[in-house]
DNA sequence: CCTAATTGACAAGTATACTTATCATAAGTA
DNA sequence: TACTTATGATAAGTATACTTGTCAATTAGG
């Protein structure tokens, strides 16, 4: 069997740990508190106003069920304010607040540092290779996940 | 702000999210109940016999208190045992049983399955080089994790 | 030797990230 | 229209994956 540290899993974990890490480290720094589904939930929901929570979370490529809980902690802290859908009584429609917005914008400059953070170790043209063997990895197991990424095919073309 | 779909953070979150996918269907197809980190776990103590729960999660990058959980649930599907160390009272030693043992080597061609399952959208010479990449990263990354790698040095030679 | 700092393990709490099940509502079909 | 299926949300349960705090035991320093 092959070295466990030389296994994918193994090390896609790691790199996830590190990013979650350097996410929570950089936030804190910056005064700030968002989680990095937070952060995602807020950045879809800015661009997709009035989606319902099921909508989101395949935007976001999350569980419906923890995105109900991540939804729950951002409207607690008034980022977001949940309506029912008048089309679908089912549906909960999702707003950002004005402070949810303001949230959003003071996290954005954070995300992108720790996204360089990430991958100190690597070269520019490494950074790129790795960004573009992710991207189609990930695209092309996207079928295998529980949460299938359900975006918009704009924004999700086939090569980064 | 760059795309959340070209983020690295995002993209190692969604290669995680199948990785873990594709481990729990294929442990399930086989009728094997472990998940990553328990493999992991049976994995470094077989090769580490007689460690302790801090040294095993050094060995396998996890936090203390984590791995606590996971070897409470390894201990009570009677996969490995728990004893005092007669060096140091504080410490709990783990070892195996025969049951660990087995359900060890019936999971690695299972995990090792795993491991191509997860890349299967890419060619042999680009999981080598993603394999490169997220090394050479996790690597350069690893104090910036919570839960740092200890391995012994011979295990995690600078390049794979 | 005695105090101080460290360490191993665990408790409690938070936040994912899933599972299955349930309920209400919608949408489809006969 | 009646029946069936599908869908949005939530509840309950399991398993990470961390946080801080506590306790006991060990080690290091003076």
């Amino acid at each position: 069997m092959r070295d466990l540290y030389r296994m994918p899993g193994h090390l896609i974990r790691r790199m996830h740990q590190i990013s979650v890490s350097v996410f929570a480290a950089r936030m804190r720094a910056a005064g700030q508190d968002l989680t990095p589904v937070q952060f995602a939930a807020l950045a879809a929901l800015s661009a997709h106003s009035g989606v319902d929570q099921a909508t989101l979370a395949g935007l976001i490529a999350y569980d419906r069920v923890t995105l109900g809980g991540v939804v729950d902690r951002l409207e607690a802290k008034g980022y977001l304010v949940r309506e029912v859908s008048e089309t679908d009584r089912r549906a909960r429609i999702l707003r950002l607040t004005p402070e949810g917005e303001a949230a959003l914008d003071r996290a954005r400059p954070v995300v992108d540092a720790v996204q360089d953070e990430m991958l100190a170790g690597l070269t520019r043209a490494e950074r790129d290779e790795l960004l573009r063997l992710l991207h189609k990895a990930a695209e092309a197991g996207n079928a295998r996940s529980r949460a299938p990424l359900r975006a918009p095919q704009a924004e999700r073309p086939a090569q980064g």
